[in-house]
DNA sequence: CTTGACCTTAGTGTGTACTCTAAGGTTTAT
DNA sequence: ATAAACCTTAGAGTACACACTAAGGTCAAG
């Protein structure tokens, strides 16, 4: 399968196949004659396996990670791959949290504000921001 | 206040002044004859307008144009302001969606892998991985 | 045999918020 | 007088995940 039809199959674009086998995620296995790439349905499936990496939240740099430990599974452990999981689990967990800080603090600044047309010389959210901290501690 | 001082007293370093001067964010009043930078106690409270407004989750270009506003009161709305912590707010609401999807992706995954010291031949993060997707639909 | 749709590479641009470097000028203390 | 500690600028580098461009080669249809 020529890259055109590939990426159509998956819905990515090409840019993203020559970006990921230039970054060692996914190098199809056979070149045509004339230098074209030839992917296979064992692309096809170690693709999915990248995609759906992905939607878990899995950034590139950590599926290169898994993809090394996939082909050489008896080189590693449960443990290396939970480790990962986990990890990458607080990371986004972390993540969460100091969001769910900012949506707090901005439901509160959004909450004081009347919101209408008169002009912002009092607006409170500007107000809030400009006086002695009254959001955090 | 040259930039060295103002900067430990906020807790920034110099460079990150230097870059928001750049980025129009804030523009020491003065230069002294030789050319340095002198910060006044005005440049003081838009610095702390600035990191509050950061710490509450907008960011540089947002409080760019809060800044903006907050120069020119008159010639803007409640209405405008609130929109901005409105629209910040409901941003952040949806990336908390997208996280939390991805946090519990990771927890089904970590909660099926025994985690174990056996090679990862069987782990099942990576064979649900590899097989039709059983974490999303 | 030419047109159009595909493919190739290498390299640059995007957005965010800085950080670092090089090469040099200024100030202060000793 | 000189060393240390500060300051200046312009520009490059970082991380992330691509998107886009130029300049050219290949292939199938009409």
């Amino acid at each position: 399968m020529k890259i055109g039809e590939f990426a159509s199959q998956l819905g990515v674009s090409t840019d993203t196949l020559r970006y990921y086998e230039k970054h060692a995620l996914l190098t199809p296995s056979v070149r045509t004659q004339a230098g074209y790439r030839d992917y296979s349905q064992t692309d096809l499936k170690q693709m999915m396996f990248i995609l759906r990496a992905k939607n878990v939240g899995f950034s590139l740099a950590e599926i290169k990670e898994l993809l090394q430990i996939k082909f050489k599974k008896h080189q590693h452990s449960c443990h290396e791959v939970k480790n990962l999981t986990i990890q990458k689990r607080d990371l986004v967990a972390g993540r969460i949290a100091e969001l769910t800080r900012f949506h707090q603090s901005l439901s509160v600044l959004a909450d004081k504000c009347c919101g209408g047309q008169e002009p912002a010389d009092n607006c409170s959210i500007l107000t809030t921001l400009e006086d002695i901290d009254g959001l955090n501690q």
